[in-house]
DNA sequence: ATGCGCCAAGTTTTT
DNA sequence: CTTGGCGCAT
């Protein structure tokens, strides 16, 4: 106890007048304006050990945040101030889901409901629509969906919800809404949305429960306010009535959720809504360099709707910010990894210094190919999300089948998968029966033979199939990798996939290989759960990325600029800074939304600690189409008199359909080209043919020799169970194991001259293919 | 009833 | 370039 009393009172000397002032505030709501850099993770998470230094309970604080990535940073840095303390530290999702696992009874639900991801939402809500046979000639699916999801963000519900007269999609949600709802609640399944507004209704319609967990949550902090929206306010607010010792941490600059519902109001308002409210500002920057800073501060200038506050660092004034302009996005990617590996390969920088930014998933994939070719070891934050793919969601809606039997989304996924001959009329008829008998469609099966519609051949499929979910039900409390085993096993998903001689089935099977791994490791983290299926469909619906189960290493991340915030790295790039990317064309013409994306490069800027690199690309492949690119307003607001600008005229990478561009073609070519002359100072360019990357010869490439060195990389693809396999270390082996796809995939070889087991990430690995 | 294949469309960000 | 929906052929 002294070592700890000593070792705090350390920990509190380390900190500034104005952090300590906010470590230290104990009881009453406190607000934290805090700039980019400003040690705001830092004060929170001293803020909570000084409080359990104080004697609060652990138990009695609550931390909220917005994203995974952004708990688990501070849950990571908590546990090395004050260890081992079970201070509940979690996304407002994740909290809510919690809360109404407990409360399921509260607004209609039983304790085992299912989460929906949006896909699964999405399912529900045509389910609806065929249930009132609507005929939606003028709106898509996507925009009621939307129309219900900002419903739910201001806390309207289903019997609530009117139309503003004279609008017509507000006519149809009108019916739509409370169709879908009654849907999800016989299905015993919540969005995303339903999290947050069951949690905040169920707490404003019961004053004894809201008072019991307003007591019990005493302490509260909320990271990123600004991004609060209606229902996550409302419910902060109501567990902070009898005990308003609420701490929020924001900054309105780095606000970039509006586009779900973020109101900024919450944080601007805070002060109002708390008069005894107590202010810290921490305006200094301990993150990044001076010249840093200074671009990240001239470019958020820009934004008119703002408080104007000036950010300052006593940091060195480092290196120049460096803006690049690559001819193709395959050379951004190109140059931007072999950066990273000169860095790394000299010593001077190990992988997880890096993060690369962008500001749409789909940019990561050039990326990711760039980064394998150099066997340079990266992760991606919610790429390709793992628990989107076909099969794993299969295989899911077995798991959530057994945990939840009225989960008629999962049923209807799964009852004819693999095939069971069992077709679209049969489940029509199915589907019509519990409609009317107003039971589950799995509940319909079982009586499926009592249904006169139903010929007795096809009930028998049907009564099969629920004779095997009976068996897989039989399981449902054993661990989660039995019951996937069983799930794979008995259902034929497995032999079928295994038998196929679809190519890319037997990826599949690796990806759920990678689910069983995710299983069993689930197991053994969490081995006292009452319920693990329930636990870890939680976990699988909340959580997209299955590496946020592993513990971090030393590589370069990949993000989007969103799924950046809180996070810093030594070196940061911002990748495809370009009109129509960033700011993001759906948010150029919107004032407001234009000031959002402008927020968004502000936040990825300012994620840097000692270096920030910022790049485009003239011409970009996108949709499978090659487009000249114009230049993002953005880097004209830069201040580009002290920045390294560069702009790089050879590709490296050929492609026959260079020969095709017209190059007397000027309206396409000219205008990319004097964007960039602009951005170099250069305005004569405009007048000079030289300068302009007009012509296709000039971005042919003159790099050819640069592939010789390169060793021709392997695509981790190609290797398979069971295949001889050879290594320059320990020569010939076999592989006995493999799963996942792309840069995780994972091979377990057996080597001749090493007998056991070896592991191989297989994209990062001289690993090859033996000659036949 | 199933399954394949074609065509069209649609593309943001997170839980 | 992907995904999803639909229609046709088996």
């Amino acid at each position: 106890m002294r070592d700890m009393d000593d070792s705090f009172a350390h920990a509190l000397e380390t900190l500034t007048s104005a952090q300590r002032e906010a470590v230290e505030h104990i009881e009453g709501p406190l607000l934290i304006l805090a700039g980019p850099g400003s040690g705001k993770t830092r004060v929170v998470t001293h803020r909570v050990a000084n409080l359990l230094h104080h004697g609060v309970a652990p138990r009695e604080i609550l931390a909220l945040t917005f994203t995974n990535k952004a708990a688990d940073e501070m849950r990571s840095r908590l546990e090395r101030l004050a260890p081992q303390q079970p201070v509940w530290i979690g996304t407002f999702h994740r909290f809510c889901a919690r809360l109404l696992r407990r409360y399921a009874r509260y607004v209609g639900l039983s304790e085992n409901y299912t989460i929906y991801d949006t896909a699964d939402s999405s399912k529900a809500l045509r389910m609806a629509l065929e249930e009132l046979s609507l005929n939606l000639a003028h709106f898509t699916p996507d925009q009621l969906a939307q129309a219900i999801s900002w419903a739910k963000n201001e806390l309207i519900t289903s019997e609530q919800y009117q139309p503003r007269p004279g609008n017509p999609l507000g006519a149809v949600v009108a019916k739509v809404y409370p169709a879908y709802q009654r849907r999800l609640l016989a299905s015993n399944a919540v969005d995303f949305d339903d999290l947050l507004m069951h949690v905040a209704t169920m707490l404003r319609e019961n004053p004894e429960l809201r008072s019991s967990l307003d007591a019990q949550y005493r302490f509260i902090l909320v990271d990123e306010y600004q991004d609060t929206n209606l229902a996550q306010y409302a419910i902060v607010r109501a567990l902070s009535v009898d005990f308003p010792n609420l701490a929020v941490t924001g900054d309105p600059d780095q606000s970039i959720y509006g586009w779900r519902g973020a109101n900024l109001k919450n944080i601007l308002e805070f002060e109002k809504d708390f008069p005894e409210v107590k202010v810290v500002r921490l305006e200094q920057n301990y993150r990044s360099t001076k010249t840093i800073l200074r671009a990240a501060d001239a470019l958020i200038a820009h934004n008119k709707h703002r408080k104007k506050k000036a950010l300052f660092t006593d940091n060195d004034e480092g290196r120049p910010v460096r803006l690049t302009v690559y001819p193709t996005h395959r050379d951004e990617a190109e140059g931007i990894v072999s950066t990273i590996a000169a860095a790394i390969h000299a010593g001077r920088r190990r992988p997880s210094d890096f993060a690369v930014f962008y500001r749409t998933n789909a940019l990561s994939r050039t990326l990711e190919e760039a980064f394998r070719e150099h066997a340079v070891p990266y992760q991606i934050v919610n790429g390709v999300e793992f628990y989107q793919r076909k099969e794993i969601k299969d295989v899911i809606a077995y798991l959530q089948l057994i945990n939840n039997p009225q989960n008629d989304v999962a049923f209807m996924r799964i009852i004819n998968l693999p095939s069971r001959g069992i077709g679209k009329t049969t489940l029509a008829r199915l589907s019509d029966y519990a409609g009317q008998k107003r039971m589950s469609r799995l509940e319909a099966a079982r009586q499926c033979k009592d249904i006169s519609t139903i010929k007795p051949s096809e009930a028998k499929s049907v009564r099969e199939f629920v004779s095997l979910y009976d068996d897989l039900a039989s399981r449902a409390i054993r661990p989660v990798e039995e019951i996937l085993g069983h799930v794979l096993t008995k259902s034929g998903y497995h032999d079928v996939l295994k038998n196929s001689d679809v190519p890319e089935d037997q990826e599949r099977l690796a990806n759920i290989e990678e689910l069983v791994t995710a299983a069993r490791e689930f197991d053994e983290r969490f081995p006292e759960q009452d319920s693990p299926l329930e636990a870890f469909l939680e976990q699988a619906s909340l959580v997209n990325d299955i590496d946020a189960m592993e513990s971090s290493s030393d590589v370069v991340t990949l993000l989007t600029l969103h799924a950046g915030k809180g996070l810093e790295f030594p070196v940061v790039f911002v990748t495809a800074i370009e009109q129509g990317l960033l700011p993001h064309e759906l948010n150029r013409e919107d004032e407001f939304k234009l000031e959002e994306e402008r927020r968004l490069l502000f936040v990825g800027m300012t994620r840097a600690e000692e270096e920030l690199h910022l790049s485009m690309a003239s011409y970009r492949t996108f949709r499978g189409q090659r487009h000249p690119t114009i230049a993002s307003p953005f880097l004209m607001e830069l201040p580009r008199d002290e920045m390294d600008v560069e702009e790089i005229r050879s590709s490296r990478f050929a492609d026959p359909s260079w020969d095709d561009a017209p190059s007397h073609d000027d309206s396409y070519f000219d205008e990319p080209a004097m964007q960039v002359g602009e951005l170099n100072e250069e305005r004569e360019a405009r007048s000079s043919p030289t300068h302009l990357l007009s012509t296709a010869a000039e971005l042919l490439p003159d790099a050819s020799p640069s592939t010789t060195g390169d060793a021709e990389k392997i695509s981790p693809d190609v290797f398979r169970l069971g295949m001889t396999v050879i290594h320059p270390t320990y020569g010939l082996g076999k592989i006995t194991a493999i799963s996942g796809t792309g840069a995780k995939r994972t091979a377990t070889v057996n080597f001749c001259l090493n007998p056991g087991e070896t592991k191989f990430r297989l994209a990062y690995s001289p690993l090859r293919p033996a000659q036949k």
